[in-house]
DNA sequence: CCTTTTCCGTACCGATCGGTGCATAAAGTG
DNA sequence: CACTTTATGCACCGATCGGTACGGAAAAGG
């Protein structure tokens, strides 16, 4: 049964998904969904058209695969904030982390899931929304959980709070992407956390 | 002097300038301005392509002229925010006018200036970042004014605050453009609102 | 060797992109 | 009336869009 195992038939790639995929992410990083050509995608990933649909499909599933691969890298801070002991502290870890990655020296400035999100057309862009509305569900949980270990005012609407943080750092995103600089952006996160909780 | 007062020569035009770009601001704010196709601007406005070239000049020309009128029209709240009495009002208005212009029913969501910038190459992307840095520049301009009258504590940093006005207004028109009902959104801006200013 | 399976390079598809050339229509001026 | 000036309608431009057909190259199995 493990004779499929390290022997694929027929002509083995020429390049690595992987890194090929690394090189997808930056473009739609860039230039977003509709700015990024097919022309411009398979220069910086290395591959030919003919390659990038043999292994990818399309440019929307090479987008969605793209998308993954930004949330497990740039965009893993989200996932690490909710790790967080205390509500303030997944907050600070989210919002600094939110603009860190959107000022990353020798990276596009801003979010692939912000810029995507407004420039795709009908095809991704439910793809894009669930991705945003996954991450404020998954904020409204923790705070709920805080609320319940007494890390929040008892009063608290964790929807509410989830969606306000949420909504900073998507404005941190359109202001890294219009220019802003990390020490800038830094002080918005400040602002922020500096009246936590918003009573 | 007066001769050529409301006479033109020539043929006049068969349609109405401020109309057709009234129209052109829907579809700019529907699509973004990548995403509005030529076909679809001049079937919106109701004239030819080269009555639309004869009239605006070119694509990015009719952007910015309709960007001026987005700011003069749906936007015109942000100009009026800049008129309240205290900080904590125009904070409370801009917010609130935000709010609004980015879920008004009947019209798209989200805001022009803030798809656009993400959506347009290099050519029109100067001309959205100065807008909204215009913006921030008034908000710096129109706090530290409050805060020589007294109406900030004394060690406010006018530009910090005016970034993190901007910011949340910015978060607020892509959670618009997400979904984000103008009841969530109001709560957003109810929880800036409640810790004002942000010590 | 051969066949089979897969990948790669080229050359191309129809559709759409932003933008124009040109003839005609509709106005003012003589 | 002719003449000029401007606007319109239509057809069309080259470039680029996302996507593909096809033939040859490179691997495994026989």
């Amino acid at each position: 049964m493990e004779t499929h195992r390290k022997a694929p038939i027929g002509r083995p790639r020429g390049f690595d998904t992987d890194e090929a995929l690394e090189s997808a992410v930056r473009v739609f990083w860039e230039q977003g969904y509709e700015g990024a050509g097919l022309t411009d995608l398979t220069t910086a990933m290395g591959i030919t058209r003919t390659s990038l649909y043999a292994a990818f499909g399309n440019k929307e599933e090479l987008f969605r695969r793209a998308l993954e691969r930004y949330t497990e890298g740039p965009a893993a801070y989200a996932a690490r904030a909710l790790r967080e002991p205390t509500a303030r502290q997944v907050a600070a870890a989210f919002l600094n982390g939110s603009v860190r990655a959107t000022t990353r020296p020798g990276c596009p400035t801003g979010c692939l899931g912000v810029q995507g999100a407004l420039a795709v057309g009908e095809p991704g862009r439910g793809a894009l929304i669930a991705w945003r509305n996954r991450g404020t569900l998954s904020l409204r949980d923790r705070f709920r959980r805080a609320v319940e270990e007494g890390d929040l005012p008892a009063d608290t609407d964790p929807g509410s709070l989830a969606r306000y943080v949420m909504t900073v750092a998507n404005g941190i995103a359109v202001q890294a992407a219009g220019g802003a600089t990390r020490d800038e952006l830094r002080h918005v996160a400040d602002l922020v956390l500096r009246s936590w909780p918003p009573a």
